[in-house]
DNA sequence: AAAAAATCGGTGGTTTTCCACCATATGAGG
DNA sequence: CCTCATATGGTGGAAAACCACCGATTTTTT
């Protein structure tokens, strides 16, 4: 018997997550929850094996809540679940140990083949997340949003800044006048839509650049 | 009719492997490959939806025919197969489109499993996976491996950092003084081990804390 | 072959970050 | 009561980042 939370600030798709779940008997939704805090409280005084976790919350970001679970109850299995267009934090779910993801319009069969899936220590990424992620890998489009393609210099040059190298030092490094590394730095900031470095920095893991 | 092909140079591994698919109606093992040439050429001349690809052979290495096959023929989908202690390889693979992984003692019905799952599109990672890439990611914390505690103004002022505001501008929405805010920036690079804005950055997303 | 993008480089200036070295106040805990 | 962490604030200066506005090759794309 598989023990399900659901948790998810939209009562409407915890009530469609419910009603996949009334026809299975090896799975059994114990309860559900519509913020963090809940999802917390709840697991206190239940136990529970598997966690069909949204990733936008009112308290605390999905991610967050991720870790937290987890390292208060690490036997517990984490499935994510987002909208189709909240892609770009799934592998930051992933590393923060969900070991599934789901979107909300994904099909029940899925639904329950992931929670069994999960249950059973395996991870289970649903097929539009693979192609995300695939996508990612290859730099190339993501639907709907693109990732910016990188020259091998502004990669290079990219790599130096996320590991902490002032322009100066990336310019010596690669015996290249400071200039130059200011040009590449811009040419980043404006491919990867940011405003200063930090945005840089933050939209290169997002983008899964580094 | 999942059509199945299986790459490994080790002839008892490919009679294991038999075995469980005859007794499968759903899946039919429609071949077999003892290198990287061979399982090409059988490529050409068969369709074929899923391939268990070992990631030692005498002629090409996993990885590369992993992504060789994925260029020719890109509905595939490919499972890796590995002995327990090669793991190392896994996330390239991963990275290289596979779409599975399984180890060569997995029980025979992860085995279906994972090639149904593949076949449908979605990812399967066997459990003992799943537990050496976690193991894995939480290794790759050089930094130090307890997370810094943030006090409550240093997280709100991480988290307009990251937002992509300057000192100025969080000073304005905090309602403090610049020198204020530049004193929690410095506890931030400080307790995040960091040297700039970028590694405040870099370490605060690897960390979790956003 | 022409156009576009990438690579390299520069001047000159403004803004932001980084840092040292502080000071005051408050609340929690030994 | 005293210490410690937190939160707040300051001065002043050096270093780094940001930006505009350039020009000149080379490479890639069309």
């Amino acid at each position: 018997m598989i023990r399900l939370l659901v948790v998810d600030d939209h009562p409407i798709v915890i009530d469609g997550i419910r009603q996949v779940f009334q026809e299975t008997e090896d799975i059994l939704m114990m309860g559900e929850a519509l913020s963090a805090r809940e999802a917390l409280a709840f697991l206190e005084n239940h136990p529970i094996d598997v966690i069909i976790l949204d990733i936008s919350l009112p308290d605390m970001n999905g991610m967050k809540l991720c870790k937290k679970i987890l390292s208060l109850f690490p036997h517990i299995h984490i499935i994510g679940l987002t909208t189709y267009e909240e892609t770009s934090f799934i592998s930051r779910m992933i590393k923060n140990g969900a070991k599934g993801y789901l979107f909300k319009n994904s099909p029940k069969e899925e639904l329950i083949q992931a929670v069994r899936t999960v249950a059973a220590g395996a991870s289970y990424l649903t097929k539009a997340v693979n192609e995300k992620l695939i996508a990612k890998a290859l730099n190339k489009r993501e639907l709907g949003r693109f990732i910016p393609k990188l020259t091998r210099r502004e990669a290079e040059v990219l790599e130096l800044i996320v590991e902490e190298l002032t322009t100066q030092e990336i310019a010596d490094r690669l015996c290249l006048s400071n200039s130059t590394i200011e040009t590449h730095r811009m040419h980043l900031t404006a491919k990867l839509g940011a405003r200063n470095t930090a945005g840089l920095v933050k939209n290169a893991m997002m983008y899964g650049l580094i």
